[in-house]
RNA sequence: UGGGGUGUCGUCAAGCGGUAAGACACAGGCCUUUGGAGCCUGCAUUCGGAGGUUCGAAUCCUCCCGCCCCAGCCA
């Protein structure tokens, strides 16, 4: 099951409901959310939360809704609800019928802040936005009271009711709770809990002119739904207090409990929202699902599968403590997957022409090729193979150093799927002294298995044969997110933009048999690394393939250390 | 200098008084018609530091240090 398999490790959460469950406080139920603010698209950081809040409602039998947490109408909008509820979906999730919005809940969020005035325990405070700051105290400083404090509850409830009518211009008043101006906690400290702003909500229109805040609607929204388990990241942790004490005035036992967990931090990217969406808006790259955002639409159409995301978050783990995932563990996952699913072919990026001297003119043979070395299942392909071929520039050095592997002057290596072929020349452009040919001789009697004579061939490498080629793009991104650490320096979008890192390759041959791929579909292409048929701009019968798994260039490493 | 968190290998992360799991990374080897797959081996005498309790401490106690979060009418 999807669900059980993606949740990560997570034994303080686990040990916290199974003393739950034992004391039987919500009678055997587990029920979760995944609440997100529908202001950007959701990105890797949010799919942890997704694995867990949904994998912890799997593993103990229970539910996981899905919650648009739409208090806010200032960037709030249906194309991020959409994206929300596609990518969860992608990503594996189900929440059946149980999709929400925050918004819903108005006229209800609206009701308990009546109630709480009349419970003496909220007040409307006509303070300036600034001296509601000043009035707060600060880290060190206990706050002062506001002198609106002792408003009676008639007045209160009057001035409420006029705001949400509409009397009063945004900022005028505020509702807040009444709760304590000197805790050592500022949230603590009569916490605005109702605004009035005047901006259409992308639901509800212009319905209201008030909006509960996070503190009010969040801990309320999670008691209408019933749920156990409100799991949120760590920074909400000086909010519990408060979530506490809001559900303790209005909501009967069992209430909702508040446990926090790490956000996830990646290597080299970017998982601020608000850093996210100024690329986005600053045009710095294509939208949201540029291969290049930490998106999981940019994920997805860079390559990567469900399933390996799934693997990360179960493999990352869940904990209190701050982290920073080095990147190379998705990329790990990424490739564990794709190396199972993946079906292989042969690509040539930067071509070097090959004749084979000894080859017939005008012969073409077709080989009958496995598209999976370990995999019968993926059946096999025809590869068209004759006297010109291109192979990769890299795999030819007329000085090779110690323990390459591949072709160089008196060399034999295996063209991969074909025959040894040994080296017989070279020619080179008579001006710039580039190579501009090899020339080779094949063993016939080298298409299945080593040479009769013993002699032992190492290298193999990939090929196409020139005439059968068909010419396709290549979009290179050499890692997932060119973005160098610490993130926090503006001089980050430099380095994001850098046009070296998003090298763009025209004149990649790819074989014959792959010009039809699909949409969607992902390569292996022998020694060159996992590619996906581009979604979004390839067309049928010429597909764009993105690179998205970086293999990592073990022979620049052999050849630094000499 | 207030409050709330958190510190175990390069990076994550188990561990809950009985003598440091696992993963990624890294290094070496074997094997291979992708060097990037597969297999094998190595990789914390020590858990932020210093004391203490105990036969025994990463785990309990004391003090100290580092890092993160909080002073939005954001979430």
């Amino acid at each position: 099951m999807i669900e059980t398999e993606a949740a990560p490790q997570n034994d303080f959460i686990r040990e916290i409901i199974e003393d739950d469950l034992k004391t039987n406080k919500n009678n055997g139920r587990v029920a979760t959310r995944f609440p997100p603010e529908p202001n950007g698209y959701p990105h890797i950081g949010h799919a942890k939360s997704v694995c867990l809040n949904f994998g912890i409602a799997a593993q103990y039998g229970g539910t996981c809704n899905l919650r648009m947490d739409d208090t806010d109408p200032s960037g709030e909008s249906l194309e991020y609800v959409d994206s929300i509820i596609n990518d969860v979906h992608w990503l594996g999730f189900d929440w059946q019928d149980r999709l929400f919005y925050a918004s819903d809940y108005f006229e209800d969020l609206y009701r308990f802040a009546v109630q709480l005035i009349k419970l003496g325990k909220a007040y409307v405070c006509s303070l300036r936005a600034d001296q509601i700051r000043e009035y707060r105290g600060t880290l060190t400083e206990p706050g002062k009271e506001s002198p609106f404090r002792n408003r009676s509850v008639e007045e209160n409830l009057d001035l409420f009711t006029r705001m949400r009518a509409g009397e009063f211009a945004d900022g005028v008043h505020v509702l807040r709770a009444k709760i304590d101006m000197s805790s050592p906690n500022i949230t603590m400290r009569d916490p605005v809990i109702y605004r009035i702003k005047r901006s259409p909500h992308y639901r509800t229109g212009t319905q209201w002119v008030i909006y509960p805040m996070y503190d009010f609607a969040h801990c309320l929204s999670d008691s209408l739904e019933h749920i156990t388990y409100s799991i949120c990241t760590l920074e909400f942790e000086n909010n519990r207090p408060l979530y506490d004490w809001i559900v303790a005035q209005l909501i009967p036992e069992p209430r909702p409990r508040q446990i926090e967990f790490a956000r996830l931090n990646v290597t080299y990217t970017i998982l601020s929202k608000r850093r996210l969406i100024e690329l986005v808006e600053n045009n710095h790259v294509n939208g949201w699902d540029d291969p290049r955002m930490p998106t999981i639409a940019g994920m997805r159409r860079r390559g990567y599968t469900p399933q390996a995301i799934r693997t990360f978050c179960a493999k990352i783990g869940v904990a209190k403590s701050d982290n920073l995932i080095d990147m190379s563990l998705l990329e790990s996952c990424v490739r564990d997957d794709l190396n199972e699913q993946a079906p292989r072919a042969m690509a040539v990026l930067r071509p070097l022409r090959l004749v084979i001297d000894n080859y017939p003119e005008g012969r073409v043979e077709e080989f009958e090729c496995a598209n999976h070395p370990q995999n019968p299942d993926f059946g096999t392909r025809k590869v068209p193979f004759s006297r010109v071929l291109y192979i990769e520039a890299d795999d030819f050095m007329e000085e090779p150093p110690r323990k390459y592997k591949r072709l160089g002057p008196g060399r034999e290596v295996r063209l991969r799927n074909g025959y040894a072929i040994k080296y017989a020349g070279v020619v080179k452009d008579e001006k710039t002294g580039e190579i501009t040919e090899i020339h080779c001789t094949y063993d016939p009697d080298t298409l299945h298995g080593a040479p009769a004579d013993g002699r032992k061939i190492d290298g193999v490498i990939h090929w196409v044969s020139a005439a059968h080629s068909v010419k396709s793009e290549v979009r290179l991104y050499d890692r997932l997110f060119r973005i160098p650490n610490p993130v926090t320096q503006g001089d980050a979008f430099l380095e994001f933009l850098n046009p070296d890192s998003l090298e763009i390759i025209t004149n990649c041959r790819v074989e014959s048999s792959l010009k039809d791929a699909a949409s969607g579909s992902r390569y292996q292409f022998e020694r060159l690394g996992y590619f996906t048929a581009d979604s979004v701009d390839s067309k049928p019968g010429n597909p764009v393939f993105n690179r998205i798994v970086p293999l990592r260039d073990s022979w620049a490493k052999v050849a630094a250390k000499g």
